[in-house]
DNA sequence: GTCTATATGAAGATAGAC
DNA sequence: GTCTATCTTCATATAGAC
């Protein structure tokens, strides 16, 4: 089986209005139950069209997804771009942890399929522009640093960023006031006991 | 279809030798490619047998899914256990955190599924004991607070936990340094800026 | 406890008309 | 761009012999 590839930039690639509908109604669906457990069926049911109307908008079911994916990782890389750009200084770790946080709460409903679901974390385990945007990232977070503490430090931050936006304990929180409290505390968190007593 | 339900006190049932080689092998399969991709035709491949001794062992597939999970979750309610009878004062958090993390350390491998696979989060979102046993969790790391700073900080320690131990970036520590970090970590963290300055 | 054989349905996917 | 119809493959699941 062909995999359709991720584009390399992402973000790039265009699609018609039929396409979105297709894209957006799967995305909506690998939410709610995953996406080995979502059909073509399904899709195709939530947009009120047949399977075969859903195959001539994407060759396979991969394609969806692998849009689907490539579409919510645009948004990634633009705040990359823009977190970087502003600042290429000292201000740029916090610049960029608040694009992180901004785009990681805004997007909360999303962000557990997109780091967890298991086909989805194949897919973007064998994507290079992915992994290397990660490996950026980490590398800032990190600041040099290479010993355990700083490496289990960095692995904790970026997956209580992650994961917190979806726990239930915050579920009652808007926006703002997550947005706030993560970035602060992510902060703090990253500073803790910094620079040997 | 009639859904089984895990045990209300995890870990009690008890299974055959046939039916542990199962449920070892199927968890073993649900960790490497999900739930959802993992067929009763790999699992009965994987252990030598054909499906038809599988179905002989579980009815459904659906029953070697709660298996898998009540056999994890069984351990994760004696750590609790364990933490809960040793010290019923000031050193409980400690000693509750330090139960967590030995055991999402010890089970690394297996983490991610439990806690995020698609099929698996819905069962245990159904699942009255497992939620229970999270509120008491996190009941404990609030100590009382119910502002959202002290909830985003809860959520973020649990997921910091669970997330981080299958994190690129710490895959290479040991297990004994891992747990080390992520205890010392997540207890400075909880204690961070406390009792208002 | 394991086998062979089979029922049944749904999945991904395609052909060709409108 | 969407349809009806169809193909193939594989999934879960069962019956009954050894």
């Amino acid at each position: 089986m062909p995999e359709p590839d991720l584009a390399s930039r992402l973000g790039s690639t265009r699609y018609s209005a039929a396409q979105m509908r297709v894209v957006t109604a799967a995305l909506d669906l690998f939410v709610q139950q995953g996406v080995s457990a979502t059909s073509l069926q399904m899709i195709a049911d939530a947009i009120g069209v047949t399977k075969a109307a859903v195959y001539h908008q994407f060759k396979t079911k991969e394609a969806i997804v692998v849009a689907a994916v490539e579409l919510e990782l645009g948004r990634l890389e633009s705040a990359l771009d823009a977190a970087e750009s502003a600042q290429p200084g000292p201000g740029a770790l916090e610049a960029l942890l608040s694009q992180v946080v901004d785009l990681a709460v805004g997007r909360r409903r999303m962000v557990n399929t997109l780091l967890y679901d298991p086909v989805i974390v194949r897919l973007l385990a064998e994507h290079r522009p992915f992994m290397e945007f990660m490996d950026h990232l980490f590398s800032v977070l990190l600041r040099g640093r290479e010993d355990a503490e700083a490496r289990t430090r960095v692995a904790m931050v970026a997956s209580a960023i992650g994961g917190a936006v979806t726990h239930p304990l915050v579920a009652d929180l808007d926006d703002a006031t997550l947005k706030a409290e993560l970035l602060d505390l992510s902060l703090r968190f990253l500073d803790l006991g910094d620079g040997e007593p």
